[in-house]
Parts: structure tokens; sequence; C-alpha cells
RNA sequence: UCCCCAGUAGCUCAGUUGGCAGAGCAAUUGGCUGUUAACCAAUGGGUCCGCGGUUCAAGUCCGUGCUGGGGAGCCA
């Protein structure tokens, strides 16, 4: 007989006599002759109730049970006479498959977020943890589902880049030189390393996506980037998933029109296919969450230029740790200001000076600022960095010129404005920001599997 | 990298003016005929983060290092 998962079981309307399940002992309430176990398979938060009477033929077996062992229960399923369940399994033979002794640290209470993380083996057989990777996994695919819905192409944007500048931080370094031979001359010589020239893990996937989507009108890549910035903050970590579409005939407007849909369509997709584990979150992690969920789904997204914002700032009468100036680069205070006190709303940022955004940035006909969009959203901050390209040659080699960038090295990039260009526009999304966003999670560890920051490269 | 805070039992934390190391939960053992993070009773459990210093005496004061957290910068 084939095991049955507990989501199916707990959904159904009526029994179905025998069945099998497998899975993991969260609590259990042992009298001499009877116990009540809790057990949890991970298909859903909730856990079924095992009632074992003392004729079952290893009853005494189930002393040696503990939280966390492992156990196949076959049985009936039954309505529940006692509260606070519709269902629980009559048993009538339970197998334990593997005890967890007494060193087994998750017990039946709650730990904190800190602990777990030195335990990040173990923490997704917590409830909060086991909905938050079942929430990350369903927003995978829904963001797979989305654009093929729209007729997206999915680009698989490769890791290991040759570019030395992508335009956004720190790089990790990739080779496969021999660090005792590296030492003995005292330099890396990269003639010699496997690609014969300096090689990096990606920070972005952007320019190979502006290529497909000079072939394919609309793409997407969606997969993990590296950044190797000592940052220290619950926003950061050196190893994260990033969703980055890209668009031909599509400028800026419609850049942020699409950024919204999506917003808003995960959203609403997480609130509708998960629930149980959402509810989770609103109900323990953040009590204001349901409230700043439905301002996502509901509210027009505010648009303003970096221009109006900084005259909003001027204005306020809020005092600031930095003071605004036009042509500073906003601070984390202004950002919050502007999303979690002034608009309460999502803030699409547009139309920056051109000194504080990367090169292929298109350039405005101001000639001082650029065609760059920041999606700030309360709690967050950025969730969203993006522009439209720069796509005409000339302009492109001159900004280039002015930030002394390698155009050898681009050869390929620039190559796409040579031949057929045309205006395009896309944008990055922190996918584990996002997560913090639908969930309510303060620290960007605790919605990763297993998060790597400088100095932690555990599990 | 910078600023601030913390580190004491498996976990969460208390520890007064420098004077015998504590609680709750967990664990273990026993009890209990429908429990809901079950309940009742008993028992065990310590490198007070490391190193150095002051002192008759340091968990407590000083220096230093490490680890964790919050914030800033960088950014997604």
């Amino acid at each position: 007989m084939k095991r049955t998962k507990i989501n199916v079981l707990l959904r159904l309307d009526k029994p179905v006599g025998k069945v099998i399940i497998k899975g993991w002992i969260r609590t259990k309430r042992a009298s001499k002759t009877f116990s009540f176990m809790e057990v949890n398979d991970g298909s859903c938060l909730k856990n079924i109730q095992v009632i074992a009477n003392a004729d079952i033929q290893n009853y005494s077996q189930i002393d040696t049970i503990t939280t966390g062992t492992s156990v196949s229960i076959e049985g009936e399923l039954v309505e529940s006479p006692g509260k606070g369940q519709k269902w629980e399994i009559q048993a009538s033979d339970i197998e334990i498959i593997n005890i967890a002794p007494e060193s087994f640290p998750l017990q039946k209470k709650r730990h904190s977020d800190e602990f777990l993380r030195t335990i990040a083996h173990l923490r997704p057989r917590t409830n909060k943890y086991g909905a938050a990777f079942r929430i990350r996994s369903e927003m995978v695919f829904a963001i797979h589902k989305f654009y093929n819905e729209k007729g997206f192409i999915y680009l698989t944007a490769p890791l290991i880049t040759g570019s030395d500048c992508e335009g956004a931080g720190e790089m990790f370094r990739v080779t496969s030189l021999d660090p005792a031979q590296v030492k003995k001359q005292g330099k890396m010589d990269f003639r010699q390393d496997f690609f014969g020239r300096e090689s990096s893990l990606t920070v972005s996937g952007q320019l190979p996506a502006e290529m497909f989507a000079l072939a394919f009108g609309d793409v997407y890549t969606f997969g993990p980037t590296f950044r190797a910035e000592n940052s220290n903050t619950s926003r950061h970590v050196a190893e994260f998933w990033m969703l980055e579409p890209e668009m031909a005939f599509c400028d800026l407007n419609e850049n942020m029109d699409h950024g919204e849909e999506l917003v808003k369509y995960l959203t609403r997709h997480a609130l509708e296919k998960c629930e149980e584990d959402m509810a989770l979150f609103s109900r323990f992690v953040d009590k204001s969450l349901s409230q700043r969920l439905d301002t996502i789904i509901n509210k027009k997204f505010v648009r303003l230029s970096y221009t109006d914002a900084v005259e909003i700032l001027k204005k306020a009468k809020k005092e600031f740790e930095f003071r605004v100036e036009y042509g500073i680069d906003l601070q984390s205070e202004h950002e919050r200001f502007l999303a979690e006190q002034y608009f309460k709303s999502p803030v699409f940022l547009t139309d920056y000076p051109k000194e504080i955004k990367p090169f292929y940035m298109r350039m405005n006909d101001d000639g001082k600022t650029v065609a760059a969009v920041d999606l700030l959203v309360p709690m967050i901050g950025e969730l969203i960095g993006g522009s439209q390209r720069e796509e005409r040659l000339e302009p492109l080699e001159k900004r280039m010129d002015e930030m002394n960038l390698p155009k050898n090295d681009y050869w390929w990039y620039l190559d796409s404005r040579k031949f057929g260009s045309v205006l395009h526009s896309g944008f990055g999304l922190g996918f584990e920001r996002f997560l913090m966003m639908i969930t309510g999670i303060s620290n960007i560890r605790d919605v990763i599997p297993f998060p790597r920051t400088p100095g932690s490269i555990d599990f």
C-alpha cells in the first residue's frame, strides 16, 4: 500500500478507510493505555493526529518515540471526536523508522530565529520555516507560470562570466589555479587559468538577457547571483536569486507596468495558493502583514521622478540624518520615508542623475538624467532596480568612455547596438526580498534555505 | 568596513554594592482511560564565549580577541 500525504488526507470530506502515512513526530501525549501523536510530513503546515490504543501489536515500543522520530503508520482515517481537528488516524500498526534521541535540538516550543539559523539543516522541520520554504517553492513556480502565460522565453543565463564589470558590486573570482603555485610565483597568471583570463561568478544575468530580448522579444532569467560585498545587514546575502525580465520594444513606463503587474500577480498567487502558510505569518510573525499585502494588491503603485522625490524630501518636516540635495544617492532613511510614511505604498522612483547609475541606462533628453527605475516598498526598501537600456551605439560608447570601461571586453554587447538595435527595458527583482515582503520575515537569512554571508558557509 | 547591543544549563533568560550558580521550558524516570505546545511528581544537567589583567575574592570591574544581533554604507 502506498503512503498518502497528510495534506491530501486533511482535505477529504469523507472517510476513506485504511491509509498509510509516513513522516516525523512533532509531539506525543502518552498515557498507560493510549497515546496521541502528531505527525507532520511536510506536505502542509498542519499535523495529523494519530491515536494508538494499548491493544495494538507493538504498543510498548511507543514509549521510545520522541519528538523528531520518523514513523510509518497504518490505520483507519476516522472523524475525530476531539476538538481541534476534523480527522485523525486510529492506528493499527506503527513502525518506528528512526528514533531521534534526546540530543535532537528541536523542542516542542518556540525557538529564536538566531538559534534556528545555527541548525539550518533542521529548521525546515519547524512550522515557521516549513511554511516559509513551501511558499518559496510555490513562488518559484508562480514566476515561471506568469511568464509562461505571457509567452516569455526563459533564458538560463551563465553563472560564470568573463565580464569583469557588470556594474554591480564586488565579484567572486573563479579560478582553477593552484594556490600553492600562485604563492610561489607571487602573482596570478590568468593566461594559465582555466579560461585563459580572469573570470567570476555572475552578479546579474542582464547583459545576456538583453541579447536574448533582441532575438525573442520578451525573455526572463531567474537564477542565483553572487556578490562578494562585505555587507552585514538583514537584507543582504552573498548568494541570492534574482528574477530579471528583459523586453524589446518596451519603454520605461511599460517596464513599470510590467513590474507592478508581476508583483501583484505573485502576491495574489501566494495568498490564494498558500493560504494556510501565509496565515501563519500574518498571525504570528507580522501583525500588519495582511494590511500591507492588501495595499500591494489593490493600490496603484506611486510613480515619481527622482527630481520630484528630492523636492518632497526637502519640504518634509522630518529631520534626516543625511541632508537631501539634488544629485545625492538617496539614503535608506529617505527611501523608507517615501514608501512607509509619505505615500504608505510601493513607489516607483524614476529618472535618476546619470552619475549615480550604471553605463547601460538610457540617457534622457535633458542630458542629465537616465531612464532608471527603482521600486521602493515599505519594510524592504529596494525590491526592483531596472531601466530602459541605452539602445543607441554612440551614447552608449560615450558613457563607457566616461566611466573608463574596457570597451573591448564588451564587443559582443556593443554588437547588439550595431545590428538591428531596438529600444528595450528590463529590471531585476530580488527574489528573497520579495519573499520577505510577502511573509513579513525580517531577516533575509530566514527566507533562503542555507544562507551565505561573510564568514559563514556552514551547511 | 563603521557605530551600538549581547554572549550564564539543550532553549529563553535572571543574577542586587565584587562574597556558596538560579528560574521557566526541554530532557530523563514514574503516574494517569480522549489528549490538543496534555497534566501530576521526582531526578539529572554549568569551560558563566576565549585569553590576559586588577583584587583576599571576578559571572560581575579593566584590556583584548571571537561569535551573534540591530543600524549605516554597498545593493537585489
